[in-house]
DNA sequence: GTTATTTTTGCGAATTGTTTCAACAATGTA
DNA sequence: TACATTGTTGAAACAATTCGCAAAAATAAC
């Protein structure tokens, strides 16, 4: 099984909550899911994991670079598998659809900037919102 | 008192806790200050003005246009008067420091980003994490 | 395998940031 | 003035997340 390796590189051990977790967020269907939806999904499968251990898992994965979490907008994490390239998101307000960019010049300005101002960077977060011109947008929240 | 024009401007009754925040607000020293903070230092000023009114006030001053949030890394809003143009921001991870800057081009390509998938923006948020170079950058969390 | 040691889990309680709500104060009107 | 309307307040409730701990798994040592 590939997700055993997967968690073995990050240095974890392979308990079935972990496996879960990892399963839940290796769906392309859950691309950028917050700590709750996960928890939800679990108790769809019948599993009986504790919310706490959602939380304590998507913090491990997160420290061994697993995955990434963001801040959207409305306070609560949204997290998503790193197997892709950095990249930053567009969000609609209004139905919640996620686009993932990747823009170079954006990217240089930012080292730019970091440099004219004595900066070292580490990372950066940059997030476009708005409302999307598709027919099928609608407020869903 | 020029407070008071300002307040009034915004549709707002004077009240002393909205005298006292926006004062607060208005200080060179308090530029990017946390709710928390805030209170604390009407604390400090011996005035007895709740949390839950410094958040209310604060969300006031937001819908009215006075002030800007801003959701730094660490989960916790952080505001600042809008005097000034639009600008994103630069943290040092390590002294806390906050460097203000606009790169137009940046502004530019988000427009095009946008535009290129179907979207309209409203704002966006942009922040650069690193570490400054400074000598006097010293841990301070 | 059996026992000892280390990890991990699940639960509830604690924390943190923020909003709600019923009571209170101010203002407008006759 | 008396009464209705509107605005403002702190305390309590709330939502997201973390902590503390004893029980259950996993791993290591015999
Ligand atoms: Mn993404
Ligand atoms: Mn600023
Ligand atoms: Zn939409
Ligand atoms: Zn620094």
């Amino acid at each position: 099984m590939d997700q055993n390796k997967e968690l073995k590189k990050a240095g974890l051990k392979v308990t079935l909550p972990r496996l879960k977790i990892l399963q839940i967020l290796q769906d392309p269907e859950n691309q950028h899911i917050s700590a709750e939806d996960v928890y939800k999904i679990l108790i769809e499968q019948g599993e009986e994991i504790g919310l706490a251990t959602v939380y304590r898992v998507l913090n491990q994965f997160d420290d061994a670079g697993i995955l990434n979490r963001h801040h959207f907008e409305g306070g609560k994490s949204v997290f998503e598998i790193s197997h892709k390239d950095h990249h930053d998101h567009l969000v609609c307000l209004k139905c919640g659809k996620v686009v993932e960019f990747e823009d170079d010049i954006i990217e240089e300005r930012q080292e730019l900037v970091a440099k004219q101002n004595n900066m070292k960077l580490t990372h950066h977060s940059l997030y476009l919102y708005g409302e999307c011109t598709d027919d099928n947008c609608e407020q869903l929240d």
